[in-house]
DNA sequence: CGAAGTATTGACCCATTTCAAAGCATGTGG
DNA sequence: CCACATGCTTTGAAATGGGTCAATACTTCG
């Protein structure tokens, strides 16, 4: 089951069983990428969208100086590029953090499903509505956080969003990531998040080495990243609900 | 004609008159509201959408201290909460920043349109993307700008936001926010925004008093703000086109 | 074993914040 | 039409968080 954990823990049970085989039978072609991996440029042409099945992937833009800026991070069942349906090209670009497994859908097979099936597709719009939230509060943290709560922050969003498909438990997960890559997604410096991590690890908050995150202290991590989980859910939409049988 | 702006410079081309009718006569009902007016807060189930006819309104996120991160300014012809339709609740707080004019969409009225208007469906779901679009871009601002860049970068997104709505020309604009609205929507404290607005009219880049700014030099001003107005647009979805006419 | 990437730490520097005070509009009521 | 209140802007001085530079250690892997 490749599509198994889209929206699983936000709005899966919205979902027929019919709609989880189509989307299931949509699916073009399945790939497995390398770890740091390019996927995709900036204003390229799109003819498909891309759900990450295994691994994690992120989107970034790029600065004048070619330091990137993380714009999203991205787990098992999100749809990274759904967008690029509607839209037909990126505004970033998209690589994998480690090695990963994708499931490809052709944009003429994805118009079809959209023709034919208009709770699904409401669904997909749903799915790119949850991302624009996540980016609110990425937005929010860069803004009012220092360091250390932007760290605290995006660990305490990477282990909620983990532990919805089951890849988190008692807060700890794998993050096949850099301390360049947090910092990137951060907007501060490989440095700085090193001395942050420091300073977290002996106040016995977080652990972050070689790609094993463990949080030891949920509510005090919580408190200093200003965090509350409630924005990754998009609130059980009623109107999904409702409409969830007739698609 | 309320919704003569939606989409304007973007693909309102893709909307045709029928379209436009149908979005016209949706509107339930027409509202002025009072400048530094919260109409909505984070949380609140919400039943209508927004579409902003005149005037200037934002989207924040509150902190632990109650000051506030913007994570979204709107001008005239956006839906700034049609999000809300699908997830029925928002993230975050809605707010005038002058007075405002705004028309009002009940939510069983989009939902019948959007069983009756698939093409309509997907401008608006582009309508969201072009939303997120701008966040990322947010994101950047914030995590890779100084303080300089950051403002400079608003200012040009502005810019180039009023100029398609005709809102703006040759760089001359109103915009009713205060130098504390600036500073809050690019995380940096009120008295900095006033530092960097002096050093800026010093260098004859951009002028901005009582609500009224006008950009001196366009071309330093994107440099240094690394603006390329590329996202504003959604590149022209071809999809969107060829399926334009079948309403 | 050597190479390349990643993590760690120290010292110094600078952008931005913080605190504080004063100046300027704008509007309201007397 | 003045007096006063309120909110916005401006400026200075001191404090600080995070950046930059540079050197050293650790890991992983061919």
């Amino acid at each position: 089951m490749l599509t198994g954990r889209f929206l699983l823990g936000r709005s899966r049970e919205a979902l027929s069983e019919d709609e989880c085989l189509v989307l299931e039978n949509a699916v073009s072609s399945v790939q497995e990428l390398p770890a740091r991996y390019t996927m995709m440029r900036r204003g390229e042409p799109v003819n498909t969208s891309t759900l990450l099945v295994e691994g994690f992937m992120c989107r970034y833009l790029d600065d004048r100086d070619g330091y990137r800026q993380l714009v999203s991070m991205h787990v098992p069942g999100d749809f990274v590029d759904l967008h690029g349906f509607p839209m037909k090209r990126l505004d970033h670009d998209l690589a994998t953090l480690g090695p990963c497994k994708i499931a490809l859908f052709d944009h003429k097979v994805l118009a079809e499903l959209v023709e034919r099936y208009p709770h699904l597709t409401r669904m997909m719009w749903f799915s790119t509505l949850l991302d624009a939230a996540i980016h609110r509060e990425w937005i929010f943290r860069m803004g009012r956080l220092g360091a250390e709560g932007r760290v605290a922050h995006l660990f305490c969003e990477l282990n909620a969003r983990l532990s919805m498909i089951g890849l988190a438990k008692d807060g700890r997960f794998s993050l096949p990531a850099t301390q360049s890559d947090i910092a990137e997604a951060c907007g501060i410096t490989g440095v700085h998040v090193n001395r942050v991590l420091r300073i977290m690890r002996e106040r016995d908050l977080l652990l972050f080495r070689s790609g094993e995150a463990q949080i030891r202290d949920m509510g005090r991590l919580r408190t200093m990243a200003e965090f509350d989980p409630a924005y990754l859910y998009g609130s059980r939409s009623e109107w999904l609900d409702s409409q969830g049988e007739q698609g």
